[in-house]
DNA sequence: GCTTTGACTCTCG
DNA sequence: TCGAGAGCCAAAG
């Protein structure tokens, strides 16, 4: 499997999102220094770490990913999964599909 | 190598 | 406050 650059380096970002936080595909682009925001989400569409390896150690937490505006989203394996992954997590995910941005917010420094 | 697509975000009415 | 439209950039066709 073939990965490129960009794709690298929205997967490390990701793998920076600490159990518990999530981060936005504003915030990924944006430390990148470009807007490519669904880019960034394509990325992680292909991701090689994907939720069947999740259990394993060196996966990407692309789940922790989601929308600027608190909604979480789409993923590959449907929004359900990404939501229980989250709540696995102890994250709040309401019916709307919408969680708490100003508590869970991770912040790239 | 040009065109289309997409796990998005912003702006405007 | 809410919906529609435009804009963005990398990957895939």
């Amino acid at each position: 499997m073939k990965i490129t650059n960009f794709q690298k380096r929205v997967y490390e970002l990701c793998k920076k999102v600490p159990k518990g936080k999530v981060t936005t595909y504003k915030a990924i682009s944006k430390k990148m220094g470009v807007k490519a925001y669904r880019a960034v989400g394509m990325a992680l569409n292909k991701n090689p770490y994907g939720i069947l390896n999740y259990r394993g150690k060196n996966m990407v937490p692309c789940h922790r990913v989601i929308n600027s505006n608190g909604f979480v989203g789409q993923f590959a394996h449907g929004p359900k999964t990404k939501i229980k992954l989250l709540q696995s997590e102890g994250i709040f995910v309401n019916k709307n599909k919408m969680i708490n941005l100003k508590k869970y917010l991770f912040d790239f420094k």
